[in-house]
Order: structure tokens, then sequence, then C-alpha cells
DNA sequence: ACCTGAACACCGTTCAAGT
DNA sequence: ACCTGAACACCGTTCAAGT
């Protein structure tokens, strides 16, 4: 006889996502992810893998929120903002996109790709279709770079964080500038 | 009655950096160490607080073999060929350092000191006294997030990688020489 | 069809007892 | 002083039994 539901896939990472940022990666276990949700931890199994996935539905959920909020930008110094912007409002999960453990399965192509595309279109714009893709990988490895070792306190010599940020962004985007 | 001691706080680290690059970070356990060191998982916490204390001693190892490469070196992009060595010859502690799960004390100031030297040397000559931390910033910043992007798979678009890696090294130094 | 308690394996950590 | 087996708490995962 069914039963009507008593949570969902998108619950369950929803949770995740919150208790990531609340707790930490160490502390996101199927049993409290479980009791956000109302139920108990074998319940979990009905609807993920196992843990790891779970863990990779998180970077892809944290992948397509980053795609939205570059979504439809024109500007490279506004783009490279929405992206740091990302990394202050979900850290644990910013690092945990940057540097899965071992054993988390790889993220579904195609999330990678919602994030890359206005990067794509951007970088086309300012260095040449033929250096667009350059362009982009040398743009979002700064980016994700300097907000990295900003969230994990690599800045430890002083001076102003935003000052290097907006000295950064600056030359950057005219280093990748056609010209 | 004393004993000979069977193994030593700097076995121990060295134990955990090569399981760490064997067998990944969840498989860096007390008792695989114990086991590669000839002892048992509870004598580990004589020379070792603790599980994550071991993983900050695998950073700070890291950190002062970083700072051991870029020893001397006198051009920022030979700095920059040999920062990407190290991530492609330790590529899990690479990632390690980069983004250390919550639970993981901070890693001692000098080692990250240490590994900082000669970058802020070489940025002082290219640009300025006055901008020598910003420029530093700047390329540890994309260095840090190239290496990392490149090893966990972030760079799924196709085209050359170490072509990109060498564009940006020229247009990053570029941009950060006074001028 | 989804949910649960019980069970199992595994791991970090402590501690009393050995040498 | 270091080492160990035994013990405990905790967690991921499975599964038979419930609805």
């Amino acid at each position: 006889m069914p039963t009507p539901d008593r949570t969902s896939l998108d619950a369950i990472v929803r949770a995740a996502c919150d208790l990531l940022e609340e707790e930490g990666l160490a502390s996101l276990t199927m049993a409290a992810v479980a009791s956000r949700v109302g139920v108990r931890a074998p319940s979990l199994y009905k609807r993920v893998r196992d843990r790891n996935t779970l863990i990779r539905l998180v970077e892809e959920a944290t992948l397509a929120e980053l795609g939205a909020r570059l979504d439809g930008v024109h500007d490279a110094a506004e783009l490279a903002n929405r992206y740091r912007a990302l990394g202050h409002a979900r850290p644990a999960a910013f690092q945990l996109v940057m540097a899965p453990g071992a054993g988390i399965p790889p993220v579904d192509e195609q999330y990678r790709q919602a994030a890359t595309e206005s990067i794509l279109r951007i970088c086309a714009e300012l260095a040449g279709e033929e250096h667009a893709l350059d362009a982009a990988r040398t743009l979002t490895a700064w980016c994700a770079g300097f907000i990295s070792m900003e969230l994990n306190g690599s800045f430890q010599l002083g001076g102003d964080v935003d000052r290097a940020w907006e000295f950064g962004v600056e030359r950057i985007v005219a280093a990748i500038t056609r010209g």
C-alpha cells in the first residue's frame, strides 16, 4: 500500500547544503541530514546512493547557484565580484567544489558548464575568440584561488584584502584584454 | 624502565604524507599510519594530539616543501612553474592545503611565511615595494587556483592545459610588472 | 513503495595493564 | 616512558519487517 512520501531528494540536498555551511563537512552525517528532513538515516538511501554521492549533489547545487549568479553579467569585474560573493555566501560549499576529497564522484559536466558560460562569453569579447578559453581559465583560476585563500586564512601578512582583490581584478582584466 | 622508541613524530608525519598521496585523505586513518610505522594506533597519541592535528602537520610539511622548492628562485615564471611542480608531485597534499576541512587546526604561520618569502621578494622587484603584497597575492592566487582546478578536473572544455598555463604565466607576470 | 529498528563493520580515542 | 588489547562512542550502510 503506497504511502505519501515524507521527504524528497530536493529537501535532502538543501538540508545537506545548510548543514555543510552551519556545521562543516565532518558534521554532514547521514543521521544529521535525515533528522533535518524528518526521517531516519536509512531512509535517505531510497533517494541517494550514499554519502559521497550526496556530497556530489551539494557540489552540483553550488555550481548551479554560481551559474545563476553569473548569468547575464556583461562586465568582467562585475563577474569576478559575483564569483567572490558566492564564496562569501557559501564558504564551505565553495571550498568543497574547489577541492573535493578522494572518493567523491566527479560532478556532472553540465553543472560546471552552466557556471562557465558567462565567463567564456565575456572572455571572448575581451580577449578575442582565439584566446577566449585561455583567458577564461586565467580569470577563473585567479578568482577561485583568491577566494579560496581568503576563505581558508591564507592571507595573513596584513594589508587590505579587499584592496588586493581590486588590484587583482584590475590587473587581470587588463591582462586578458586583447591589444 | 625506559624502552627504546619504536617510532618518531617525523616517521609518523612522513607515513601520513605518503598515505595521503597513495590512498587519499579518507584512507589516512590512525590505524593505517600506525601500521606503516610499525606500532598500533593508540601509540600514535603519545606523539600527536589527534588525527586532525596530524593532518595539520602534513599541511605544514607540504608548505615547508613548497618553501624549499621556491627558495632562491629569481624569475617569476620559474617560480610559478615550481609552484605547479609541487602540485603535480603532491596533488592530495596540495589540495589539502588549499582547502582544509573544518576541524583541522590552522597551520603555524611560520610555515606559510616560508612559502611566501620568495614570492614576496620577486614581486617587490617586479611591482615595486608599494605593490609587492598585492602583486604577490595576485600571482599566488592565480597559481594556486590554476593548479587546484587542474588537479580536481575543473578544466573539461578541451584545449591544451599546458598552453593555458603558459598563457596565464605570461599575462599575469606582465600584469603585475611596474609600468 | 517508503519507512524503521536492529545489526554489522569501521574508525577515533581512552585507559588500565604490561615491559 | 612507551606500548598494547580491550572498550566505548560514533558513523555509514544493509536488511528484514512493518505500514
